[in-house]
DNA sequence: TTTAATTTAATACAGTTGTACTAAATTAAG
DNA sequence: CTTAATTTAGTACAACTGTATTAAATTAAA
């Protein structure tokens, strides 16, 4: 008898905002009464929504981690495909290579400032640590059955080092754009899988 | 006949306290009320020294910054050491691998995710940015001219590549000290460094 | 001791915050 | 059309915010 509204994607809707207020004012900027204005609900119907802003803030974080890892999921790989090509376009779904990636990395980085003292946001964190890091490790040990890359890697270590490379340049280009361009971003990429190379 | 007060040291020590709540509640709770009380100055002391709160806040940013440059260009090389080991001890000034420098890349790290959204501090972000890589420009170099590094390498590439290691590592180990510990870090750091040697 | 500039403390104010609460509006089913 | 649960809007409140103002306290020099 009432009227019914799709939950999920209300939420969703009002977490995008939320991305958008953090993006343009930051994230102590997002109050409740902003997202609700810039959503165009109003603050109570955004509490209906979301019980606390907490909850809101934790919710909009991991709608972040479940974009970024639906993409990862939905790639496959065709044998005519370069597997260098492949794995590097792969990378490059985490990395701001575009508008949609760069709010993407600024919003995530807004709230790994936040993680070090929230601790409702460390599991979360955590997990997506885990998930990129096991992410990359099928991406060295494929270019190794592919025979392309080196044998005697130390696959701990290499998987460190280009998770690290991965987010430092993120955080690099998003910092300083003008600095360190979007091009030597791709490129810097490009130069260190050639080096792990046969 | 005044009352004579060191002015640059009161604005150190506050500093410094600033840092501290930073790091317990977060760069949201650094309010003047709460930075005040922790340094045991009444609000209008505070408000003496630093005309506004941005001001205060841009200052302890700047000082992590200073800390850290004054740290490296302390540094002096001695004939009898060996370079690898001289040039991975002045990486590891900028590296979260004591409590000092993990609170300063906390500090830093809260500092920068403000730089997004806050114009007043970008340029000091930029500097830093240089200045750092820079450092590490040398570091590259100066390990090619002992003819201890590839003498083959890209420069450009390889400092950004080593420049994305460092902060991208220190990133990691601030967010997950646990999956990536302080030994991983200093590891890969080796691991990298070899990489680039003949 | 007197003097005067610096330093400190306390209070006030207007604006914003998260949250709670209440009543109205909406709308799908009977 | 009625009904009733969901959804929305608006208001209220106590706490906290940055900043301004004012008067008091401090203390080095005369």
């Amino acid at each position: 008898m009432p009227k019914k509204v799709d939950h999920q994607k209300r939420k969703i809707q009002i977490a995008e905002t939320t991305w958008k207020v953090i993006v343009e004012e930051g994230i102590e900027q997002a109050t409740v009464r902003k997202i609700a204005q810039a959503s165009d609900f109003s603050v109570g119907a955004v509490r209906h929504y979301f019980a606390s802003q907490s909850e809101l803030l934790h919710f909009s974080m991991e709608l972040v981690s479940e974009r970024v890892m639906q993409r990862a999921k939905e790639r496959k790989f065709s044998k005519e495909q370069n597997p260098l090509e492949f794995v590097t376009e792969g990378i490059c779904e985490i990395l701001p290579v575009d508008e949609e990636r760069k709010i993407e990395m600024e919003v995530w980085l807004a709230f790994s400032a936040k993680v070090l003292v929230d601790k409702t946001l460390q599991e979360l964190s955590n997990k997506v640590y885990q998930d990129i890091h096991q992410g990359l490790k099928n991406v060295v040990q494929a270019l190794q059955l592919f025979e392309i890359a080196k044998k005697e890697l130390d696959l701990g270590l290499e998987v460190n080092r280009l998770h690290a490379i991965v987010d430092g340049m993120a955080m690099h280009h998003l910092l300083n754009p003008e600095q360190f361009t979007r091009e030597e971003m791709i490129a810097t990429l490009n130069y260190h899988l050639k080096s792990i190379l046969q």
